[in-house]
DNA sequence: CGTATGATTGAAGGGTCTCAAAATAGGTGG
DNA sequence: CCACCTATTTTGAGACCCTTCAATCATACG
């Protein structure tokens, strides 16, 4: 299925049966991507939204010297544009890290799912706030915390996440990362998170190498980051 | 009006008369808050969203050693914790800037609203995801531009939103901030926020004082900030 | 084997923080 | 209306974190 991953480890079980056969009957066609391709551009009407079913795709902007920061991250199961049904228009690039395989949900179709499944509904409006809480993660990661924190943090929340949809046991996963991406995400330099990361190596906390990350010390690894994974709304609390 | 204000600006117009008439039949009570107040603690859960009405309201979250980083400001016209409706309980805290007045909207009152009127819920999910396209922009601003362009950023958003709503010519306005205020939404320390201040103030760029900023320069403001107003989705262009 | 790309290391400079003190503004009571 | 008290703003000096610029090394791939 599709959308078997759609908020898996997120209150999925609160979708009926029937709403979970309309999530999937929903969907258009499947689209596939190649690595490093650009998927949206900024400013683009969207038609659709595409949910992410297989592969890594992530969301960024461009500074006017050429900078990109990532905004977002997203790992099978998630949307990555619904947000483009309510805001018709993008303010930011998408593109595919890895080989990806998204399912395209038409919003006229989608208007009419949410008429005729309030429920799902809310849980589709879930999922986008779900993207904001974890803006709102990263605005106190770069605001408050320094060059390793903010990597530790990153690599806390994707392995949770990927753990939520069963792609991770939490400390072994696969990030398909340049360290340059990573200092994108994490509003430094890819020097610098070069030097970041061998500390991380050094002090016993986590590896990352040939786009594999390996937490040796999770609890370490949460206490530099000041990781709570409270924001990513799991389903058992 | 209670909700005169609410997506003023932006695709208001886009609301029947017959939905702006049940946006305001919706609202409870009215609740007034004094200024710096704590209105909602995170991890509590929410039963209702308020719609701020009158003055000042900002949302932020606590590190490990009590700094606090803001993750978002609101403004006459912003649902302030519209998100909860979904989300059911908050990520992070909100307290008033000013003495505030709020719109209480019942979240089983907004269910039935939804369902009434699909387009209003379009809208009121519409108005999450402006939430959301901020923050990504906050993130651009952690991450990518130094104190000064922080700050000159800040200062930008909040004078078009302000704009947005009347409440400014996008030049002059009322900022009931205090340095240290600033600081802490700019993920800066509140001696550098003073120092920055000190040199856009002679760079004849801008200037705050007493909670009031005045524009000089806002060309040069813009271009100090990286800021164009597109991620704002201002009904007009 | 040569080339391109990414990872790693070094040295120097700059931006921001920390700690500390002084100046200013705002509010209160006499 | 002044005197005091407190909160906030302002300034200085030194330390530290991160950036910049460059060079070297490792790896994958034609």
């Amino acid at each position: 299925m599709l959308s078997s991953k759609f908020l898996m480890g997120r209150h999925r079980e609160d979708l009926s049966a029937i709403e979970i056969v309309a999530l999937e009957e929903a969907a258009g066609s499947v689209t596939s991507y190649g690595a490093r391709e650009e998927m949206v551009h900024h400013g683009d009407e969207v038609t659709h939204s595409m949910l992410l079913v297989e592969g890594y795709v992530c969301r960024y902007m461009d500074g006017l010297d050429g900078e990109r920061q990532l905004v977002a991250l997203h790992v099978p199961g998630d949307f990555v544009d619904l947000h483009g049904f309510a805001l018709r228009r993008l303010d930011h690039d998408v593109a595919s890290l890895t080989e990806v395989k998204v399912a395209n949900y038409p919003h006229n179709t989608l208007s009419q799912l949410i008429i005729d499944h309030p429920n799902l509904g809310r849980m589709l409006w879930f999922s986008t706030l779900l993207d904001a809480a974890m803006h709102r993660e990263w605005i106190f990661r770069l605001g408050r915390l320094g060059a390793i924190g903010r990597v530790a943090h990153f690599f806390a929340e994707i392995g949770r996440r990927l753990q939520m949809v069963g792609l991770s046991d939490g400390c072994n996963f696969s990030l398909p990362f340049h360290q340059s991406d990573l200092a994108e995400a994490c509003g430094i330099t890819a020097v610098h998170a070069n030097r970041v990361l061998r500390e991380l190596r050094e002090r016993k906390i986590v590896t990352f190498k040939g786009g594999q990350v390996v937490v040796a010390d999770i609890r370490a690894l949460c206490t530099v980051a000041e990781f709570d994974d409270g924001y990513l709304y799991p389903s058992a609390h």
